[in-house]
DNA sequence: CGCAACACGTCAATGGTGTTGACGTACGGT
DNA sequence: ACCGTACGTCAACACCATTGACGTGTTGCG
């Protein structure tokens, strides 16, 4: 087949559609946002988003090569709008994780997507700059080049897997999200201490603590760890805050 | 409608089918699963289980509602066998090491089932039996309680989430997943010092390192920030090894 | 300033998907 | 032996992404 998607530096001439909109590669990215965030993610189909835009559905595929060039659109989308305001402060540790919260926060801003993004690679410019400058806060702290990117590794996946996972919970539909948040009282709360010591001893603290996400203190503990292999080896960390984390009340995803 | 699915207690004549088999439940979770792992995740689909049973691919239809309890189905029976065989060894470290590592070995062989299950709570027996191990082996390592439940929390939701982010780039479509591999060779190798000068000093570590699956290291540092955080204050943990971790290449999500 | 090239919105068609209702056969309980 | 029905099969539906062909209106250029 011919390539029918003209680059997007390279257009020339624009034809308003039935209903009279202009379309655009950036028109379309802001139309699926909010059609799957007003509709849930099964409402993205081309069809549907062809209706949203007023335009006939395969006017998609002048501006993407399918809908998975879509996805990746929008998944840089949101890694910019993560990114946005975000500033290098020199303390590595800070840097990191307000960088990682800011993921977290901003991918849980839009669940839908989110769980179609979260797990890809897009090279686009959002997502390099955002590669760019983590890399850079850990290789300006001192971290060797090997370590940096190991580091970096880890720190950019626990980031973007638990803002999946924590999106996955709030993109459920309501009726199995009350179930899973259910069973730890109509299943946990009523296990035996013969048969389950460990859950029946701290099943308060358990059930408490499973309301919120796992991310922040996840993201702690890797920072501390980190610490640890940091060149300047003597140099121990505060201890991550026992306090419970800020913010809003995020469902939890598994057990 | 009504329902066609009959409760498999109460199952009563069963005929075979065009190939002479005889289905059922367990048949049927069972040829999905080898369907997945013999001809990757996208091969699961009705007709062609339909085809793998030797059935009509309604037939399915006769056992499971509809695809999703079919999926749920499969994500049970992954869950008992990511901790057949497992046991305590008394070194909480490497206990939580197994078992953090058979959890996402065990859902990654089965990526589409993975996805559906690694964000729900089930409550069933499988599952209550995993949270009291994981438990078990933090409170007996000495962890007061609303720490061990912290560190449960985390370290669970590390688990299920990397599980969940590594079976997704498995169960992509094949191009899809190809593409998000050579974005590593297309963009990244070729941004200019000026403008990424941490990516293009690293790239060569870095397109090598997001090969693999960035959980076993991300693991590594979730123990070490947790062993100083032990009452036993002092206990330094053995450096986690910079080896890079053994097994299969796993194709890697995210940047 | 006018015209021709072609970008791009539209239409029609293809082959995939999950799912449903109707049907008949052969098997079980009686 | 014979009924009732479980269940495997068939045909059809609605939806999906994607492609090739087509004509029109915009725009760059002479």
């Amino acid at each position: 087949m011919v390539e029918r998607v003209i680059p997007e530096g390279s257009r020339r001439r624009r034809r308003p559609t039935k209903q009279g909109a202009v379309l655009s590669e950036r028109l379309i990215v802001e139309t699926a946002l909010r059609l799957i965030e007003e509709h849930g993610a099964e409402a993205l189909s081309v069809r549907r988003l062809g209706a949203a835009l007023g335009a006939d559905p395969t006017a998609l595929y002048r501006y993407f090569r399918n809908t998975d060039a879509l996805l990746l659109a929008l998944a840089d989308e949101l890694i910019g709008r993560a990114q946005d305001g975000w500033t290098a402060t020199g303390d590595w540790r800070a840097d990191l994780r307000s960088m990682g919260l800011r993921i977290h926060a901003r991918y849980l801003a839009h669940p839908q997507a989110a769980l179609l993004a979260a797990h890809r690679t897009t090279g686009r410019p959002h997502e390099t700059r955002a590669v760019e400058r983590i890399l850079g806060v850990l290789r300006t702290a001192g971290f060797q080049d090997a370590l940096a990117v190991r580091i970096y590794h880890a720190f950019v996946d626990q980031a973007l897997a638990f803002a999946a996972q924590d999106a996955a919970a709030l993109a459920l539909p309501p009726a199995a999200r009350e179930g899973d948040a259910e069973v730890w009282h109509a299943v946990y709360a009523k296990l035996p201490p013969d048969t389950h010591p460990h859950i029946a001893a701290t099943f308060p603290l358990l059930a408490a603590d499973m309301r919120d996400s796992g991310y922040p203190f996840a993201l702690e503990l890797l920072l501390v760890a980190a610490a640890t292999l940091h060149p300047d080896g003597t140099q121990t960390p505060p201890t991550p805050a026992p306090t419970r984390s800020p913010g809003p009340v995020q469902p939890v995803p598994g057990p």
